[in-house]
DNA sequence: CACATATATCTGCCTAGGCTGATATTGTAG
DNA sequence: CTACAATATCAGCCTAGGCAGATATATGTG
């Protein structure tokens, strides 16, 4: 069992806890000025927050319920009930409940989300590669199963 | 100049991005739980972001004004200021108006903050070695070299 | 010096996430 | 069937970050 870090030598300036949070900060900062700068998504007002909800739900089987994007996305329930109001209010996602388990919500995208789609999914691509520029495949591949590891680890 | 990510082939599930959101979050809830099972930690009711920029200020040179911190975080100034009145209604840090530049005031932290560090460096690297195990030294400094890169990517 | 510009901090306002408890529904043990 | 625990969603309250504007100070230009 060999550890990492310790205390004596440790310098949080080059901490993988440090550079993560920073990144991540970034690339949903990038996200948001890409969506502000596109002429078809600016109009709808969305978030990187929304923005990334909507990925994950058109992009991984539509009609989940809003329960499966808390688990998915680490992600309050009563922050998510809000999430899906904007988004539902924007025309993007629709309710429907559930006829089997009637406490369940299933949630989908309409007409005008499935339209958005294409272009969210372009920009979300483009945002990660222009922050993966420089590696190889091989490095990509490396650096998500780091933290495929360390999101396992986190138990 | 190779893409790593296209439109065709794109898994949300198992995107970068998507991957280190998530690790982002556990770390910090983890960073949470820490503190509130900590005899010591726990009286003085930190959050895991006040134990950041504790940690960040105590740990690289002490001595830092509140652009600085917020450069190093990509945190918001506004949200500085609130964020030392905070730490300061703890006794944690302390302001110091700069004499050579008055628009400047340094931070530093307290005697009682000084006393708090050790044990705040203790967790952080317990929580980072926890989400790092399994790896080797090498995998870390590869990890970190990737997150480097990708700040640097940013712009 | 006068003036414009840049920087650091602070304040007010808005938005949004986290937590707690309420309600409805389902699953389970006896 | 009844009682109790578990789950999904929702609503209210609190906290905290982002943004815009205000103030004070510093720097650069003529």
């Amino acid at each position: 069992m060999t550890n990492i870090y310790d205390v004596e030598t440790y310098e949080p300036s080059e901490s993988i806890g440090y550079l993560m949070t920073r990144v991540k900060v970034e690339m949903l900062a990038a996200l948001d000025r890409e969506l502000a700068a596109d002429d078809h998504l600016s109009a709808l007002g969305v978030t990187s927050a929304q923005f990334v909800v909507m990925v994950r739900l058109v992009g991984t089987g539509n009609r989940k319920s809003a329960s499966d994007l808390c688990k998915e996305l680490s992600y309050d329930a009563g922050a998510m009930t809000r999430m899906i109001d904007r988004l539902e209010k924007k025309g993007l996602v629709r309710r429907m409940r559930c006829v089997k388990d009637r406490r369940l919500i299933y949630l989908e995208a309409t007409e005008a989300g499935c339209a958005a789609y294409p272009r969210m999914l372009e920009i979300s691509v483009a945002v990660q590669n222009r922050f993966l520029r420089g590696m190889e495949p091989d490095d990509a591949r490396r650096l998500r199963d780091y933290l495929a590891r360390m999101l396992h680890n986190a138990g």
